[in-house]
DNA sequence: GGCCAGGTTCGCT
DNA sequence: AGCGAACATGGC
């Protein structure tokens, strides 16, 4: 095993599997990034080819510590950096949970939430591209289709890289998704649609006629509005790349169907929230709405989240 | 086998 | 503005 690497010391309270579990859940084994035996790989993409990092916790929940190793030794420390930069964004590891956390405490439904998820900071895409790929796979068809579909566009359309004889994958670049065009993405069974939709924006971006990355530094509703002016992206989806791609602490994707179930369960005895139900409920919440977003998902897939509901007590 | 799924667009009032 | 249909495939 090569020995170049460093450390990086999360913000406390860190909780190093639930962090990474929500970051690969769409992966479903065959993403970009993979969990294994503790271990979090991810293929980091960095312009002069793709390089696999290996993430594991040294440290606890309140003093976490985190031991990256890379499979490139030759990179110079600038290649490095980046690794660094790019793996700190993903896993949250700047992000402070306890302006949250005060809240959540004094709200009677979010405070068991808390407590069970302690140390989940909300990851992120290390690109946008990725996070709005990933939506459009999940817009209308339920999650696990979904997980298979970006299992199977990872799979074949991703950059490999061999590391001590297993193969990994790094998330398509965009010419790559133009190259496999609509057809190479009916394949593998996307619906026309949705081909259509995201070799459409894999195209614009590798034209360099959308920048979507120069939308991290505008103000979030500058970037709802020219995301949701790009053809395939609605409400929905905007919402989502708020939380996933730019770490915004504050989007509530309320027209979510699972989210509206969610969140049922947490405040209403499991009755069903519509929408605008949903969207009133959540004000309260604000200016955190993301993070109770997170932890709603991380609570309902772990399973835990029935044992939540006002019913259970 | 039918209904629904972590929506969006398009066409019609 | 608001409403409904089409989309396409899989999960249960």
């Amino acid at each position: 095993m090569p020995d170049t690497g460093f450390s990086l010391e999360p913000t406390p309270p860190f909780d190093f599997d639930l962090t990474v579990g929500f970051q690969t859940y769409f992966g479903h084994g065959h993403g970009a990034d993979v969990v294994e035996d503790g271990v979090f790989r991810r293929v980091m993409d960095l312009g002069n080819g793709p390089t696999l990092a290996a993430v594991r916790s040294e440290g606890t929940l309140e003093s976490p510590r985190l031991d990256v190793r890379l499979s490139d030794n030759g990179l110079d420390a600038q290649a490095v950096g980046e690794v660094r930069r790019q793996l700190s964004w993903m896993l949250g590891i700047n992000d402070d949970l306890t302006p949250f956390y005060r809240m959540a405490d004094a709200d009677s439904h979010l405070a068991p939430l808390v407590e069970i998820f302690r140390g989940l900071h909300p990851p992120h895409t290390p690109s946008v591209f990725e996070a709005l790929v990933h939506a459009v796979l999940g817009q209308q068809i339920n999650a696990r289709f979904a997980r298979t579909l970006g299992g199977r566009l990872i799979e074949t359309y991703g950059e490999k890289v061999h590391v001590d004889g297993v193969t990994y994958r790094a998330f398509p670049r965009p010419e790559a998704l133009v190259l496999a065009g609509v057809g190479g993405l009916r394949e593998i069974k996307l619906s026309g649609r949705k081909a259509e939709y995201i070799v459409g924006i894999a195209t614009e971006i590798a034209t360099g006629e959308l920048d979507l990355e120069r939308l991290r530094s505008r103000p979030m509703e500058e970037a709802m509005e020219v995301l949701t002016g790009i053809r395939g992206v609605g409400r929905w989806t905007a919402q989502w790349l708020a939380i996933r791609a730019f770490g915004h602490p504050d989007s509530f994707p309320s027209g979510d169907l699972a989210l509206q179930r969610h969140l049922g369960k947490l405040v209403n005895n499991g009755g069903p929230m519509g929408a605008s139900e949903a969207e009133e409920y959540s004000r309260r919440w604000a200016p955190y709405r993301s993070y109770v977003t997170v932890y709603l998902f991380a609570a309902a897939r772990s399973g835990r989240l029935d044992e939540l509901t006002d019913a259970a007590g």
